[in-house]
RNA sequence: GGGGUGUUAGCUCAGCUGGUUCAGAGCACCUGCCUUACAAGCAGGGGGUCACUGGUUCGAAUCCAGUACGCCCCA
């Protein structure tokens, strides 16, 4: 091992993450004498590479992962990515272009071929690189959702659901991907703030026989719309009854323009009188209110727009064109007609599609759909009554609020890459639901009475499942929860413990995965799901790819090492809070490594002189006070989830009492040796401040835990036992609190009168206050840099002065003292003590207090009184003495 | 428009059941130090009207109401 000033982690990581798998410290059976923990990761996506999120979610799940392995659970996380159809099958596609092969020359088996390949190949290089982040997770549970199991299960699923009625088949309107040539869940689309152009176009009105207005001259209504090009697909116009403007229109028809065709003029409330012309056109095939207008007034629906978002035939203009090439030339048409009476700009949001980018064509379509009603309420329930808790619990009302406006989920997406919907078409049109060819062949036979029918005979829907639709059963099939449902593992893992994820996916992903949870197993999923928050730059802005504001997780590893890039992320990420993330915050986690690491280069140089005695009794008495209270503190964030505050807590502790001040109350004068005493407490404190580092910090800890001493072969720090809560002894804490208080103003005075550190200095105390300095004398000088301490009675001339814990402190000055500078100093602490003072006294002396507020708080403030007097006392003595 | 959530130091955020010198932490900043584990460090220090206005209370950053501004979700 090199023993420079720097910690050097790279070898180290490559060496401990090597060694941890080879003893198989994170493989993990279902042993009856051990309680489970059981995390099962949020899959990523098998295309993805590790960015700045993943890196935040999978420390938070190793960090909980390995403190319960040491607290004597069996730890058991289990990795997996998803197949995310949509993804995937975008960069296949992307692959054959390079190769000059078009998706639409392949057969569906050659496509698949094509995109196994590709998942070999690419897949799952997310997993790799979450290895170097040191994720103790168990690789030989590895899944994937489209493996043959998970998809058994899927199917399973979907033909269980569809024989409970709660999968059907509708007519739904859809966010339709023309690019990607799909379905898109409300999820998969991104609203995006867009200036619109709002177009005014006139509407003839058709003269009826009786008609008297306007003689000879057509008359006009001028209808606003933002999609001109789908006037062709119009059924209505409509406006609101109470409008004005319009009632002389009630119960006519109106002509397309261009088009010619005639359509009526409907009335309804909804319509807003001042939005746009108080006009509207009604096109229920292309808009989702259009089509709720549509079937309220029976109206029929004119579909012209192709999968790929170019007209058909129905438009009978501009068929074969792209919707907005159609736009453009009927806007110029229009104005040639002179039927555009004005374009306006206006602000709207614009539907895209996540994964393509285009722009979201509201469509009808014919889809696969899961109702959610029945499912939603155990799910919401759990939440609710907290039988899963939500950390933080604001998003409680949040996952509510959803559930209560939930509506059914459609599950068909129009794609390849997924398990196949286990729909069997017969020649007539109708079909059966199952699990397998023969099983449909079966079904179709007896339920249509023909025994002659063939597997040629039925045709299985071409569309397949919504990735979610795999990823709802995760905590269940990962463990073969649907192949079998009574296995060892299941019984044994499920429930699992926690689930640690984003707020973003809470609804789509955790709340299905709650209802699969209930509805399969009749038990949750998890019991905890702590939600990270989004991982931001400087500026805000999340990080992406696209953006090219995220810095390459595996540079900052190997620039700053796993450990430093793990605390460092951590620092300030509450949980449910987002994270700014800044490259400061990882290098203080390096140099928190770092910190450590010099510690135990300290400790380490140390030669023991064994006829020494111990002169560091406090010391030690002091510090096991302190971890154990520090650790109770610590114990409480986990409890709670409070991982970061946790970290907190374990830095200050290293960092401040450990290295700050314990080691330096205790480290021998420049190579003298030790005694024995003081160094066999201080390496079993620095095994207790590792071990609660480990679950932080794994790599550094496990090199520092073998240095530190000799181990036997399966002593690792990562199946270390986690420390357990000890009492502590308050008094000594608050007492080395005051003792510190008086080292900090020695040192202050030192600052503030430029005397250098190695110049040592005298200390007389005056003592007036309880606190019984004599065992703390020793620490005093090392820390303070005294030569001698003296007891005195009488205030001391010619010194500088500070009261501490109600006693009077004196650090003589050979001569010059600045007599008006010092009176100034203290006037000022006396102004502040009195003030102080008056207000602790005004509230005593107020009945209504002293009778309403509990023994202790009064009892509190009477000691701030006696304090506050016995402190000006000191200070007033002290000016009199000047 | 409906719902949620937030506003505390220059920045990012804690502050739990109203009560300790409660106004905190980390970072940043200032001053002095290459002191013998660590300059990726040590020691010391400055910095806030707890968004605003009212209310409840002996007592409010904390509870309640309203206002302003921000963010998120849904329409």
């Amino acid at each position: 091992m090199s023993t420079g000033t720097k910690y050097n982690p790279k070898e180290i990581e490559n060496k401990w993450y090597g060694s941890w798998l080879e003893h198989g410290f994170f493989r993990s059976k279902p042993n009856p004498k051990k309680e489970p923990y059981t995390i099962v990761i949020p899959p990523p996506n098998v295309t993805g590479v590790l960015h700045m999120g993943h890196m935040l979610n999978n420390t938070i799940q190793d960090i909980l992962v390995r403190r319960a392995r040491m607290r004597g659970k069996e730890a058991c996380w289990v990795p997996g990515t998803d197949h995310a159809s949509i993804a995937t099958e975008a960069k296949v596609v992307a692959m054959l272009q390079e190769r000059g092969i078009q998706k639409s020359d392949l057969t569906r088996e050659e496509f698949l071929e094509y995109a196994w390949e590709w998942k070999e190949k690419y897949g799952g290089i997310i997993l790799e690189q979450l290895k170097k982040l040191g994720a103790s997770c168990d690789w030989d549970r590895t899944r994937f959702t489209m493996e043959e199991d998970l998809s058994a299960a899927v199917i399973e699923v979907f033909v269980d659901l569809y024989r409970k009625g709660q999968i059907y088949r509708g007519v739904r309107m859809v966010n339709w991907d023309p690019k990607g040539g799909t379905a898109l869940s409300d999820e998969e689309v991104i609203p995006k703030d867009t200036m619109a152009k709002m177009y005014h176009l006139r509407y003839e009105v058709v003269r009826d026989v009786d008609d008297v207005l306007n003689e000879g001259v057509p008359a006009y209504i001028t209808v606003a719309t933002s999609r001109p090009e789908t006037i062709m697909a119009d059924v209505a116009v409509a406006v609101n009854p109470n409008d004005e403007r319009y009632k002389h229109l009630h119960g006519k028809k109106v002509r397309i323009p261009l088009l010619g065709r005639a359509i009526p003029v409907i009335l309804d409330e909804y319509v807003s009188i001042d939005f746009g012309t108080g006009a509207l056109k009604v096109t229920p095939a292309h808009d989702l209110n259009d089509y709720e207008l549509g079937l309220k007034h029976n109206l029929p629906i004119i579909d012209i727009l192709n999968d790929d978002g170019s007209l058909n035939e129905k438009a009978q203009l501009y068929v074969g064109q792209d919707r907005f090439a159609a736009r453009r030339n009927i806007v110029k048409d229009l104005e040639e007609a002179e039927l555009l009476v004005k374009i306006e700009e206006y602000a709207s949001v614009l539907q895209t599609s996540e994964r393509t980018g285009a722009v979201i064509e509201p469509r009808l379509s014919l889809q696969w759909f899961c109702k959610m009603d029945a499912m939603a309420k155990p799910a919401m329930e759990a939440v609710m009554e907290d039988e899963i808790k939500l950390h933080p619990p604001k998003f409680k009302n949040m996952y509510r609020s959803w559930m209560e406006n939930i509506r059914d989920w459609c599950i068909s997406r129009q794609l390849w890459w997924g398990q196949r919907i286990p729909a069997y078409y017969l020649p007539d049109g109708s079909y059966v639901v199952a699990c397998s060819t023969e099983e449909a062949l079966e079904l179709a036979r007896h339920e249509s009475g023909n025994a002659d029918l063939q597997a040629e005979d039925l045709r299985q829907d071409e569309d397949v499942l919504d990735t979610w639709f795999s990823s709802w059963l995760w905590p269940i099939s990962v463990f073969d929860g649907f192949k079998d449902p009574d296995n060892k593992d299941i019984q044994y893992y499920y429930p699992t413990n926690d689930l640690v994820t984003a707020p973003e996916i809470l609804f789509f992903w955790v709340a299905r995965m709650i209802m699969a949870g209930y509805e399969f197993r009749n038990e949750p999923p998890f019991r905890n799901v702590y939600l990270t928050g989004i991982v931001r730059d400087a500026q805000g802005r999340k990080m992406s790819k696209s953006l090219g504001n995220s810095p390459d997780p595996l540079d900052l590893i190997e620039k700053y090492g796993a450990d430093g890039v793990r605390t460092g992320m951590l620092f300030s990420s509450q949980a449910g809070n987002d994270l700014f993330f800044d490259e400061k915050l990882i290098e203080q986690g390096r140099n928190f490594s770092n910190k450590i690491w010099n510690a135990f280069r300290l400790i380490k140089g140390w030669e023991v002189d064994e006829t020494l005695p111990c002169p560091n009794e406090t010391a030690i008495r002091w510090f096991e006070s302190r971890f154990n209270a520090a650790f109770v503190q610590i114990e409480d964030h986990f409890s709670k989830y409070r991982i970061s505050d946790a970290l907190l807590s374990v830095y200050k502790l290293v960092w401040d009492d450990f290295c700050s001040n314990y080691l330096e109350m205790i480290k021998p004068t420049y190579q003298q040796p030790i005694d024995k005493e003081t160094l066999k407490a201080t390496v079993g404190f620095m095994e207790q401040v590792l071990k609660v580092l480990h679950p932080f910090m794994p790599f550094l800890t496990e090199e520092l835990w073998h240095e530190l001493k000799e181990r036997k072969e399966l002593e690792y720090i990562i199946v270390a036992s986690w420390p357990k809560k000890d009492r502590f002894n308050k008094e000594i804490i608050d007492q080395m609190e005051s003792v510190l208080k008086v080292v900090a103003a020695i040192r202050n005075v030192r600052n503030s009168k430029n005397i250098p550190n190695n110049k040592s200095l005298d200390l007389s105390v005056k003592q007036m206050g309880q606190l019984d300095y004599a065992p703390f004398l020793g620490i005093i000088r090392k820390l303070g840099n005294i030569s001698e301490i003296s007891l005195v009675q009488e205030s001391v001339e010619g010194a500088i002065s500070f009261v501490e814990a109600g006693d009077e402190f004196f650090i003589p000055m050979e001569g010059n003292i600045d007599v008006a500078a010092e009176r100034e100093r203290l006037l000022k602490e006396l102004e502040y003590t009195q003030g102080f003072l008056n207000s602790v006294t005004k509230k005593l002396s107020n009945e209504r207090f002293v009778k309403g507020a509990p023994e202790a708080v009064i009892a509190n403030e009477r000691k701030k009184q006696a304090d506050a007097e016995a402190k000006i006392k000191a200070l007033e003595q002290s000016l009199a003495a000047l």
